[in-house]
RNA sequence: GGCAAUGUAGCUCAGUUGGUUAGAGCACGGCACUCAUAAUGCCGGUGUCGGUGGUUCGAAUCCACCCAUUGCCA
């Protein structure tokens, strides 16, 4: 037994999500950072054996899917539909495996919702008051800062959003731009006065100043939320006018819940919708208990920190619900060095990246960059296609390629009973504890790195051993199955170790060794004596070509 | 504007609590090999560690200021 479970408990209960994307827009390789991320976590806890789920959905409420279905003229619900259905697409083709993809729109949603409202307002989290805001006469509806320009009251830049000026960076309020126009008619927007509902966000001070330095946060993001503290809490707005697409307010008329209160609701909602797939039928308070049985871990992007970090730990402990045990933030994606960009060809949707190129590529790219971290990471494209064939193709893939031949021509594909070298392939197998570490504790890019370390040893073992030029005297051809079998069996450690990254390249060289599946605890057993089947490529190499026919096609579709 | 993070070889990145001639991979040059998807192995330059001052016997590592990039400001 090696020393690796050592301090984890054998069979652990996950539940883990990913932030939920918007059903307003299309996904994009940006995006891909956090749903590859955390796919990878949660492969490679399956692959421990732990029971790991993996939840998400769409975010189908708010003021811009409400526009957006009307201007197309359809209603907000066909508009997520649609959209969900893209997402889901997109996600699935890269080999995003989730254990259940809902939508917040949901009745599931709705209830827990509510539920969380109540607990709230039971424990005099939540307090009303009238608030002063821009409203749109001709449209019929408040107006948030970004539906008003005008022009900024520092610099006097026209055409500015309502919230901050982008010539000189001044952030202010609606209220202050010169000449405010309504962006939805043009229209000059009045001040009106409405009631407004505040989640009491100043009654968890001292919770959240805890819970932050408890460990749930990594110690960079734990100190960023510290600033926060320092100007106090303020009351959180958790309520919208109608008109607007989301949940009715219980208790009022015509006020709904602020799209970001049932937004992480929706993770819980998703677990709930897949508890009744599996078991039938499963109450509020059922789901309630089994959500705080679950280790809980979120992955997030930097942008939405603050939602995960205090709104929704205090929400959920106002309302006595399980908080999370980590939230896990990753930066942000940076394209050939600079931000994401329509005109130079860089701002890709995953469809797009789809139609030119393998997913196993980003996949492995991205892990070879992500740690645990929040600094942004490059995807440079010239660096992307060396990295992925020298890597990939010519290191690991190259070790089964070079030594496949032989073993199905010279020994009838069966590996030899012995291993040529058993403490090499020991080597490799005590590298998994530290490989093991590194994905756990989310630095892929150390992974990596030590994963090809080893294919480098494998290489030269080979080099060193020339079993080619052996094969040429007579006498020596059991040595020589015995060094390709060698060979065979380190490959096969190495993409047990790549599986949570490559999960077709993984399932491919189960094909080509002929096992069903490649299971981390299973690398300390080599297989000896065993039949192997005809190599076929594992991996074709990356086509520059293609990489930037993906640039130009992301270049035309503009919008 | 306020706050924060980052800035190390051509590219992408490691650099533990300040300590010996600053590292890896890719790219590049030479040689070897030819089993392998022109893959692999060996050898080799790769650098005022963003800039300027300062603390120290000694700083990529600590402090101050500046520059650049990126982000956050509910």
């Amino acid at each position: 037994m090696s020393t690796e479970s050592a301090c984890q408990p054998e069979h652990r209960k996950i539940l883990v999500t990913s932030a939920l994307p918007y059903a307003n827009g299309s996904i994009h390789i940006g995006h891909l950072v956090e749903y590859l991320q955390t796919d990878i976590w949660v492969r490679y806890m399956r692959a421990r054996g732990h029971d790991c789920l993996y939840f998400c959905a769409d975010d189908a409420h708010g003021a811009p899917i409400m526009l957006r279905a009307e201007s197309e003229g359809i209603s907000p619900e066909q508009l997520v539909n649609r959209i969900g259905k893209e997402h889901q697409a997109d996600f699935a083709d890269f080999g995003i495996e989730f254990s259940n993809y809902h939508t917040t729109h949901s009745e599931e949603n709705r209830l827990l919702a509510e539920d969380i409202y109540r607990r709230l307002v039971a424990n005099a989290h939540i307090k009303k008051y009238p608030v002063s805001q821009a409203y749109d006469v001709e449209k019929g509806m408040f107006l948030a800062d970004r539906y008003i320009r005008g022009g900024c009251p520092r610099c006097k830049a026209e055409d500015q959003y309502g919230d901050n000026c982008e010539i000189c960076g001044a952030t202010y309020n609606a209220g202050e731009l010169i000449e405010p126009k309504s962006v939805l008619t043009g229209s000059v927007p009045e001040t009106r006065d409405s009631e407004h509902y505040f989640f009491h966000l100043e009654n968890f001070q001292s919770f959240l100043e805890q819970w932050t330095r408890a460990d749930h946060l990594g110690a960079q993001v734990s100190n960023k939320i510290q600033e926060w503290f320092e100007g106090g809490l303020r009351d959180w707005d958790i309520s919208r006018d109608a008109p607007y697409f989301g949940f009715k307010i219980p208790g009022s008329e015509d006020k709904f819940f602020y799209v970001w209160l049932d937004a992480p609701i929706g993770y819980i909602a998703s677990y709930w919708h897949w508890l009744k797939q599996q078991q039938g039928e499963v109450t509020l308070d059922q789901v309630r208990a089994s959500w705080a049985e679950r280790e809980i871990h979120h992955f997030i992007g930097k942008d939405i920190l603050y939602f995960h970090a205090l709104f929704w730990p205090a929400m959920l402990e106002g309302a006595g619900y399980q908080t999370p045990e980590k939230v896990n933030v990753h930066g942000f994606l940076m394209v050939n060095g600079q931000k994401m960009s329509k005109s130079r060809g860089t701002f890709i949707q995953a469809r797009t990246y789809l139609d030119h190129l393998n997913p196993e590529y980003l996949r492995y790219y991205f892990a070879a960059k992500l740690s645990s971290g929040v600094d942004d990471l490059d995807l440079n494209l010239d660096d992307f296609v060396q990295r992925v064939n020298s890597d990939l193709v010519g290191k690991v893939v190259n070790i089964a390629s070079r030594s496949a031949g032989f073993i199905n021509k010279k020994a009838g594909g069966v590996l030899s009973d012995e291993l040529d070298n058993p403490e090499l392939y020991q080597q490799f197998v005590d590298a998994g504890v530290s490989i093991g570490d590194a994905f756990e504790s989310r630095e892929y890019a150390r992974a990596c790195r030590e994963v090809m370390a080893l294919a480098d040893l494998a290489n030269q073992y080979l080099a060193e051993l020339a079993p080619w030029s052996l094969a040429k005297e007579p006498g020596n051809e059991q040595r020589v199955v015995s060094i390709y079998s060698q060979a065979i069996n380190l490959f096969r450690v190495l993409v047990t170790y790549l599986g949570p990254v490559l999960p077709k390249l993984t399932q491919q060289s189960c094909e080509f060794l002929g096992v069903a599946e490649l299971v981390w605890e299973e690398r300390q057993n080599p297989l000896l004596g065993h039949s192997i089947n005809k190599f076929k490529p594992l991996m074709q190499r990356v086509d520059p070509e293609a990489v930037d026919q993906m640039v130009g096609a992301s270049r035309e579709s503009k919008g």
